[in-house]
DNA sequence: CATGAATGAGGTTTCATTCAT
DNA sequence: TATGAATGAAACCTCATTCAT
């Protein structure tokens, strides 16, 4: 239990996992390349993380601390839409600073070999499931579900992000353009 | 003159690859286990296709022949929002109908060995991208590009199916509810 | 036991056999790509002769008959020069004007499989017996084995082959060159 | 640090393959036969070689540097006769000790897949095109092409070596003859 | 602990041969 | 008889993981 000596190996290994992922996909990404890439031996790695899968999972939990790191000054009591303009710039942030994230998170997802543990909310979702009750509640979709909606948010932010990466010029056109979108839409102004 | 090509294997091997690629996703599907499942010999689907990534593409464009018949009975001309009701319906029966098809086609999307011949847009895309340049000119978003917007409506549709899957109970309620978001959103009314 | 149908179909495999096997080699040439190059269908092939190894046996036959074939008039009665002359140079015509006869025939020779039966002797290796057994016994060489002299004749000549076929423009002169320096070599003079 | 590459191993791939391309045919060695006579898992032949052709390459480089270092002592300013005779020797020496060597560099040679770096010429080559060159120049055949006789040369050491394996007991005898039947070729006496 | 050689199950694909048509 | 789809045993090679050094 007790942690491996290095941190900085360990940050390496995931960081070079990260990279090759994005690049090549988790198929082709054997682990003999992640530790060459690190700069260690193939066998070290396995000191770090006892399998592959638990090296995906440990790189994807990772990620979702970005995330939750990136909401640290989070204005908790303002309105609903300053919240979750702030939650939707912090996410368009980060997906815009290294898009190869989400991209890597939806495969790691996607392998199904997430441990359950991983599976538990972050801090970001909690806040946006508070935000988006907040204004579901006061508009003419109140009733409806708050999942739905955030599911929705979600999956427009990352294609809003898709956009960005492919069109960098229109930035900060494109990501007010998206957030205002789906606040009309949820709330009609 | 010998035992012809047989379509029902043939289909037999597609069926079993989608469902197989559904379950356990591609890079956890090995050949041999499709042709299992669809009943024939290993060596026998290289027969129908030359190899691994032959099927996967022939899978594919099979599943996006699926959405362009889908819109069989398109209504050409009929206004911005019938068409594009008709064609958010149209996408929402198949992912409902078949969940597994939209991850499927990410999948295969995502190995990065599609054919170049594969990725011309299929009629569905060509629809969406007529109807959404109709109501974009006629709304505040004007001048905004189309391209932004159908990828925001594809993210948004999957989204709605992604949920209805989950609350099948829901699914009217929510299908309307989807739509209307984003139409809101769009035309903010 | 009944020869099959078509001759003219036999001569196709055992042709296109020989081509493909002198492009690409034994191992590299499957009955499929055999068949193809005869215009016939696969299974086919196996009606004409019942296994790989047999088609491989049949064309080593075929192509030893031509040796023998080579030497229809062949001047029983001359002295031994004059009839060493006659097989050489029958064998170098051969072997000039189908480079890849030698190499197909060792080829088969080496894979090991060929039936017993096709061991023995042909004519012409019978007639270079007794004509070198004459040269030994007026010679120097007088008491030396015989067959050891034909094991040479042969590769000598092969190599002449060789020569000559990558260098035509001095075909005569390698042809001339070849024979009298074995000859030489053999009687002395 | 780990445990280090083992020549011993290499080796003993190396001559795994050798016997069995030599009883059995390259084309009928897999790499599972060879490992497996090596005393090794299958996939640790590639850790050794990446690949089977690179295998096939590494034999035959090894098998020439055999005959070069065979020439250790060779009497780079004798006679003419003498340093043929001394490559002559060698090279019977190595053929008869071995006599599955030639045949195996044969069959590596004609498989095509030689890397081209393992085409330059060794040492023994060049030797005998040296001194056939020096022969010549003094003989009958003055004029005469050195390539042609290098070739007649090396197929009259095979076909020597093929005799001797055939019938031992005349080694010494069959070496000589064959030695002098070639030299009385060239130079008449 | 770090290293990288060793392992062997498993992946895709080939191909001689059989057999339904 | 002719056809070519069907078969399944290998073939070559990859890679997560172990283990000697």
């Amino acid at each position: 239990m007790s942690r491996p000596k290095s941190d900085r190996r360990r940050k390496a290994i995931l960081d070079a996992a990260k990279q090759l992922i994005a690049e090549r996909g988790v198929a082709h990404t054997p682990t003999s390349a992640i530790s060459k890439a690190a700069g260690i031996a193939e066998g070290s790695l396995f000191t770090y993380f006892p399998s592959k899968d638990e090296l995906l999972n440990a790189l994807y939990l990772e990620m979702r601390r970005d995330f939750d790191r990136s909401l640290a000054k989070y204005p908790q009591n303002a309105d609903a839409r300053t919240r979750l303009k702030c939650i939707w710039d912090a996410f368009i942030d980060l997906g815009v600073a290294e898009p190869a994230r989400l991209g890597v998170m939806r495969q790691i997802r996607s392998t199904g070999r997430l441990l359950k543990e991983n599976e538990q909310p972050g801090k970001m979702v909690v806040e946006v499931l508070d935000a988006v009750r907040d204004v579901i509640q006061a508009g003419v979709f109140c009733g409806a579900s708050v999942e739905f909606f955030v599911l929705l948010l979600r999956a427009h932010a990352e294609a809003t992000i898709e956009y960005i990466v492919a069109h960098p010029e229109q930035e900060s056109h494109s990501r007010e353009l998206g957030f205002n979108l789906i606040w009309r839409g949820l709330t009609g102004c």
